[in-house]
DNA sequence: TAAATAAGACACCATTTAGTGTCATTATTA
DNA sequence: TAATAATGACACTAAATGGTGTCTTATTTA
């Protein structure tokens, strides 16, 4: 039935918590997520909310331990931002504009 | 009184129309808003919120030239995403985890 | 000057998002 | 085994998002 709902990357990352979640869990190597909780200010619910997100991102892999649930970050979707910005990359080094004039474009 | 909402540029990004606005931005130098809304399925309302949230976010500039309104991309803020990502680049180049260990980190 | 065009400004609506609280389930541990 | 701890699963709510259509204003142009 496809429960992956193969929610967008940068959707997933929009959100400053969910940002601040991948940052935590990039250094803590694992974590369950009673210890994710007190990171943030609102309550455990919410924090599991958005990392159900990341999940769907494939951003956060999940991984059963007795009774909890520990939370591991996953850096590969992120390449596809990278891989959209790197078009952008020609407009920060060189003045793009005046590249496509010179190649003859426009 | 601060007109300048300073969006989130990962906001600004998070949406595909906006990607698109900004990639034809990108190429096409300069564009009033008739004829961008040809690209997209929406209407002109739509794709004009759509440009006033890249402005927000700087992703986007406007220049009035007689009764049009001629849009034009900024690079710049995407530079913060850039950022963003390079902390985690090393988990793509090397095994991030494997490199903290040796640093004698955890 | 009259008609047409471009865009701004609103009001409106459906859906999604981001949070809450509560109850049920499963695993630990005293 | 009984109590507790961690989480999952829901139901609910307020606010934001992404659209729509209509009306007005400003600028061309016939």
């Amino acid at each position: 039935m496809n429960k992956e709902l193969n929610r967008d990357v940068f959707v997933a990352i929009a959100d400053p918590t969910r940002r601040k979640l991948i940052r935590i869990l990039a250094d803590e190597r694992e974590l369950p997520l009673y210890k994710l909780t007190p990171h943030f200010q609102m309550g455990r619910t919410a924090v599991s909310k958005h990392l159900t997100i990341l999940k769907e991102a494939d951003l956060v892999q999940e991984r059963k331990a007795g009774r909890e649930t520990r939370y591991r970050m996953n850096a590969e979707p992120l390449k596809e931002v990278k891989d959209w910005l790197s078009y952008y990359e020609n407009f920060w080094n060189n003045n793009a504009a005046r590249l496509k004039k010179l190649l003859g474009e426009e």
